[in-house]
RNA sequence: GUCGGAGUGGCGGAAUAGGCAGACGCGCUAGCUUGAGGGGCUAGUGCCCGCAAGGGCGUGGGGGUUCAAGUCCCCCCUCCGACACCA
């Protein structure tokens, strides 16, 4: 047998829009848009600049990727969707008059990088920069139009001088609460020396010696030094945001345990942020779900604080945070977070008399409450979370002894410690309403605690607590009143009284910003003989990292208390400078800790308007004109990314603008005007009985189900990915048919947003129509243009024009799917009309390659040079519509009786109702059907249908 | 458990404002292209009954509003995603 692929070689046409072709024109035009810089684009001032000239009167639009993580692994046909969504968006805009900035970068910082390059054996630099290389490679053979000039990787000195510079001005800030805004340092220490403020222990500042009125100063730093409980991760050497762990305990990378110790680290304070950055996702057009998702991590909720005495402890009082202050008069006992440190206060050495056994905890009766307490927290200290997670989690919790007194009815409660309250959410300690809460019911229950109901539930309403509404009972001056009036009414009295107030609490913290490891920024700090931190001058950034053989991350400790040692520690030359910092010249220590991988990402939109700008952030002019725009929040136009960054990157990145706009960096008051996920692509996954993956290309399908090797096995929808060994690469698909095929076929799976299943064999699809469409613009055989300079026919220009305009509404919806829908329509169009005539209307043709230019840009770039245009499309406007031509001189309606279609007429656009129905009726059909019946009512949508109803 | 999102032909998916369900593509069927084919062209293709004309049924299931429901309302099921003792 011959290879049959050389016959068909030989037999096709030998001008033939073929995947070898395709592959010539793409080579081709990348080369030209470099060489003649086409997609550089300019700034309004400064080294950007040239060329600014000639779009000034061009509308400004920023379009944004969200910058990809330089894996090893090389890319699939999932990774660059929303590239090519981005890239079609902007070279359209481009084409309607703006002037568009769509640049790309790499975030190359964090544990992936430095853990391949752990993996490999070599500096995570080389790796990164290896990565980086075969990236650009492959996203520019899709044929993006990036400009070049403007990428950059947050890896680089020059770019993470600027992150360092950025936490400086966090070191250097405070927040105000009056003024809601964040203000430079000195102002505060201004108003200490002035009195104007008083220290947190209202000790007159002349008082505090050197060390403490640092102290105090440190202590408001939006960055600031804090013991806290950290999420430790032995297996990847590291604390962990709370963003980075699951809910199971684990870490979200690698899924590996992760535990509670504590340790100094530096956090920054996004809690004084929390309300902005809930109220101005009402300034954004993002997805609701998205806003929705940041609303519930940011965690508002409204209530009151309540002081409740210690029995026997002369002016001590416990602080509790509640939602439902209104029913504080069912507080039957409180419960504190077993971290606690007023536990040791409170707790006693003897149980007081007649208490059950019950309520002495799990350790045996004959311990006292002091060693229950103990022993109940080394329990809860080894449990990780995912032991207490378990749905129906039974309550756990010891008596301290101790007992408070209810400030509204002076009522004595006993207090335990008990897991199921967390010391990181409101003060940590509760006042335990069994009645009207859950969780305090399953506690009381157990426990054998007084239940008292103080909001009335429904006549059949028992046996659990009762979280509606209805009349307080039990409650004293409360009674009678619905939930709502209660709260109002107990919330004034608390603050009369002076034993309470209304408060809010969020369930965001403060970030937890250090990380021991070494492939991060190092932070721009040093520490003075007195242990406190000291920031660097900006004179003396970029602090770069010290070139290190050895960068693997250490544990120290014994095994019960393992603790990271961060890899910079060892590098000892480094970790110790001279320095005059205003003190003369001393000796000081760095800081070792690194920044976590989400710093570099938190700006890097404001560094690609300004890449090389060595003085600042980013030029003031430069960052005005692209950042403010006609949305309320200004920032970028449209930033395109992955749903999995709704509130770790995008609630940061929110974050630090928010910081860099209060200090008066930036100008506008959000980073992202408009938000955009696109969906995941997935692919057929196979699986043997063994339940490892087999190769997805090998699996043959027979009567609907599938064998490999001869042996069935089973299938599934999942993600995309080497390991599922279902990945398919764009360099499959362009060998096969082209970048312009695979962008195309991409766009036109299903809408941007959308995950949607990969499946090659529909590829030919859209191969196809660009064949049918080259072949109707360019002989096959001899290369020679088809085009007629004749007009077209009346019913092909008026598709056209449908055609036109429909296109532009649906690329500006990103709805890329439906807008290549239509060009498919109008190419069948003109495929009839060549068939007839033999020749495309020239004006056919060039609206078409122009709409096509978005989409498939090398092939259109082609179709119009050959068409005798010298200059590339890039800029040429975007065909409009004629609007005589989308105006039909009749219509087809539908004639309905009792809603059912029966016929279909045509009518001239515009008739009257009357003119409707009597059309209807003069059918043959429609009179036939309404012989004899008796027509009730007549309804007419003009243009649209006339339905008979008859009964 | 809570909060989101989604269920439409054999498959991917269309369907401004409640008004022709299934655009467009894949696949499939038939014909043409003097053979073969990951080729080209033409026609057909939601399901059922019927030679046809035509009729019936159809957007996860059940109910409702309406002349008219994929679209609006109520209940339920399934799948995907996020959060998860948040007081």
């Amino acid at each position: 047998m011959t290879d049959t692929a050389e016959q068909r070689t030989e037999d096709v046409p030998p001008y033939r829009y073929t995947a070898r072709r395709a592959n010539e024109i793409e080579q081709k035009w990348q080369d030209r848009w470099d060489e003649e810089r086409t997609f550089w684009t300019p700034n309004p001032r400064g080294p950007l600049s040239e060329g600014f000239e000639r779009v000034a009167d061009r509308t400004k639009l920023y379009v944004l990727d969200m910058f990809p993580y330089p894996s090893g692994a090389g890319l699939h046909v999932g990774h660059p969707l929303g590239y090519i969504g981005t890239d079609v968006y902007s070279r359209f805009k481009r084409m309607t008059g703006h002037n568009v900035l769509h640049p790309m970068g790499y975030d190359a910082f964090g544990l992936p990088a430095e853990q391949y390059a752990i993996q490999t054996g070599q500096h995570p630099r080389v790796t990164v920069e290896q990565n980086i290389a075969t990236m650009r490679r492959q996203l520019r053979r899709l044929g993006l139009d990036h400009d070049p000039r403007r990428s950059f990787a947050t890896t680089d000195v020059q770019y993470y001088r600027w992150t360092q510079w950025i936490f400086l001005q966090m070191f250097n800030a405070w927040y105000d609460e009056e003024r809601e805004t964040s203000r430079p340092i000195d102002e505060l220490v201004a108003e200490f020396e002035s009195g104007a403020r008083s220290t947190p222990d209202n000790r007159p500042w002349d008082e505090l010696d050197a060390v403490e009125r640092r102290q105090v100063v440190d202590s408001y730093r939006l960055a600031y030094l804090d013991e806290v409980a950290v999420n430790w991760c032995p297996a990847l050497g590291t604390v962990l945001a709370n963003e980075e762990v699951t809910a199971e305990g684990r870490s979200e990378r690698g899924n590996y345990p992760v535990y509670k110790r504590p340790l100094k680290q530096w956090m920054l304070r996004i809690t004084k942020y929390a309300d902005r950055l809930l109220d101005d996702l009402d300034l954004l057009d993002w997805p609701e779900s998205i806003k929705i998702m940041q609303r519930n991590w940011i965690g508002r909720s409204e209530g009151a604080d309540i002081v409740f005495p210690v029995e026997n402890h002369e002016g001590l009082g416990i602080r509790v945070f509640t939602t439902r202050p209104d029913t504080v008069f069912g507080a039957t006992y409180m419960v504190l977070a077993p971290e606690l440190e007023i536990v040791d206060e409170i707790v006693t050495n003897e149980w007081p008399s007649g208490t059950p056994t019950r309520l002495r905890g799990p350790f045996g009766t004959d311990v006292s409450p002091v060693e229950a307490v103990e022993a109940y927290r080394e329990y809860a200290a080894t449990k990780t979370d995912l032991e207490r997670q378990a749905e129906g989690r039974e309550k756990t919790g010891v008596f301290t002894g101790a007992f408070a007194i209810n400030p509204v009815n002076d009522k004595r409660i006993p207090i335990f410690v008990a897991d199921y309250v967390l010391a990181g959410y409101g003060t940590g300690a509760i006042m335990a309403v069994p009645g009207q809460d859950q969780r305090d019911w399953d506690f009381a229950e157990e426990f054998g605690l007084e239940i008292i109901r103080t909001v009335q539930p429904p006549p059949d309403f028992e046996g659990e607590a009762y979280l509606g509404d209805g009349p307080a009972i039990n409650s004293g001056f409360l009674d009678g009143l619905d939930v709502a009036d209660a709260k109002r009414k107990i919330t004034e009295w608390l603050e009369e009284t002076n034993n309470g107030a209304g408060a809010v609490t969020y369930k965001l913290r403060d970030w937890l910003f250090s990380r021991q490891r070494y492939w991060g920024e190092p932070f721009p700090i040093v520490y003075d003989e007195t242990g406190l931190p000291v920031a660097l001058p900006e004179s003396m950034l970029p602090v770069e990292l010290p070139e290190m053989g050895d960068f693997e991350p250490r544990i120290v400790g014994d095994e019960e208390e393992t603790l990271p040692e961060p890899p910079l520690a060892r590098a000892e030359e480094w970790a110790t400078i001279e320095a005059d910092l205003g003190e003369g010249r001393k000796t000081y220590r760095r800081e070792t800790n690194t920044m976590p991988q989400w710093a570099g990402s938190c700006w890097y939109y404001l560094r690609y308007l300004d890449p090389t700008n060595e003085s600042r952030i980013v030029d003031a002019e430069v960052e005005r004109y692209w950042m403010e725009g006609d949305t309320p929040s200004g920032g970028v136009d449209l930033y395109v990314g992955g749903a999995e960054h709704a509130v770790l990157h995008l609630l940061y990145a929110r974050f630090w603008h928010k910081v860099l706009y209060d200090l008066c960096h930036v100008s506008t008051p959000e980073s992202f005007a408009r938000l955009f996920n696109q969906g995941t692509i997935t692919a057929h996954e196979y699986v043997d009985e063994r339940g490892f993956y087999v190769p997805a290309d090998e699996v043959e399908e027979r009567d609907g189900r599938y064998y490999f090797e001869g042996k069935e096995v089973t299938r599934q929808q999942g993600r995309m990915g080497k390991s599922r060994k279902n990945a398919v690469t764009p360099d499959d698909i362009y060998e096969g048919y082209g970048a312009d095929t695979l962008r195309l076929y991409e766009m036109f799976m299903g809408p941007l947003d959308a995950s949607r299943p990969w499946n090659t064999a529909d590829i030919v699809g859209v191969h196809r129509f660009l064949q049918r469409f080259w072949r109707n613009a360019i002989d096959e055989e001899t290369g020679a243009l088809r085009v007629s300079e004749a007009p077209a026919d009346e019913e092909t220009r008026r598709i056209l024009h449908r055609t036109i305009d429909a296109v532009r509404n649906d690329m500006e919806r990103l709805q890329f799917n439906t807008a290549i829908a239509r060009l498919f329509e109008l190419n069948n169009r003109l495929t009839a009309v060549v068939g007839e005539t033999g020749t495309a209307p020239l004006e056919v043709v060039s609206a078409m390659t122009l709409m096509l230019a978005p989409l498939a840009p090398h092939l259109a770039e082609e179709v119009w040079s050959r068409l005798g245009h010298p200059e590339s499309l890039a800029y040429e406007p975007f065909p409009e519509s004629d609007p005589a031509y989308l105006v039909e001189e009749e219509v087809e309606i539908v004639v309905q009786v009792d809603g059912k279609v029966r016929a279909r007429v045509k009518i001239p656009a515009g008739a009257g109702e009357a003119d409707h129905e009597a059309v209807a009726r003069a059918d043959e059909r429609i009179a036939q059907l309404l012989e004899g019946a008796e027509v009730l009512k007549v309804i007419v949508v003009p243009g649209r249908l006339v339905n008979f109803v008859t009964r």
